[in-house]
DNA sequence: GCCAACGTTGGC
DNA sequence: GCCAACGTTGGC
């Protein structure tokens, strides 16, 4: 593990973005737009370039970390919040007083077996991930490095 | 499609 | 500053 790395996981609905389409995506690389949750926005301008993130699939059968991505561009003003157009438009923010920020991720890899939140749930070192607590509905949230490794291990990735 | 859990909004 | 009403998330 790289020193000072952190670690992430965000989740993203396949049926509106997956892994498969971040892949496919220019450079591999896409910008977290939409995210309308203080706490995530708060996660997001912590991260660092060369952070790693789970990719998490959720409204998707089964739910499911489906590989990783990496940090290639820290927190800048989500452009969608200004765009009337937009499904994440948000009428209380102007360009000079701009609310939400986005990240950009670049794709590293997909697992070859998915680990589905059952999976996850079945593992004791797993047990206080945030993503398996009760009622959780971060998008965005930190994990831990002894975390990371046991997910990556479960998933004999690297 | 249901609904529990949680966050936000706005009246008071 | 409380809290009811409402909206959203996301597993099931």
């Amino acid at each position: 593990m790289v020193q000072g790395r952190r670690y992430w996981l965000m989740k993203s609905e396949p049926r509106v973005f997956s892994i498969e389409d971040l892949a496919r995506s220019s450079k591999q690389t896409t910008c977290w737009d939409g995210v309308r949750n203080y706490q995530a926005r708060n996660f997001m301008r912590e991260m660092a370039v060369g952070d790693q993130v789970f990719f998490y699939h959720s409204n998707a059968e089964p739910p499911a970390v489906v590989g990783i991505a990496e940090v290639v561009r820290t927190a800048y003003p989500d452009q969608t919040q200004f765009d009337k157009a937009s499904h994440h438009y948000d009428p209380a923010c102007t360009p000079s007083a701009p609310r939400w920020d986005m990240v950009d991720i670049r794709y590293r890899q997909t697992f070859k077996a998915s680990l589905s939140l059952d999976r996850l749930r079945e593992e004791p070192k797993l047990k206080g991930m945030v993503l398996l607590r009760k009622g959780s509905r971060l998008s965005v949230q930190p994990v831990t490095e002894a975390e990371w490794a046991v997910v990556l291990k479960l998933a004999g990735a690297k």
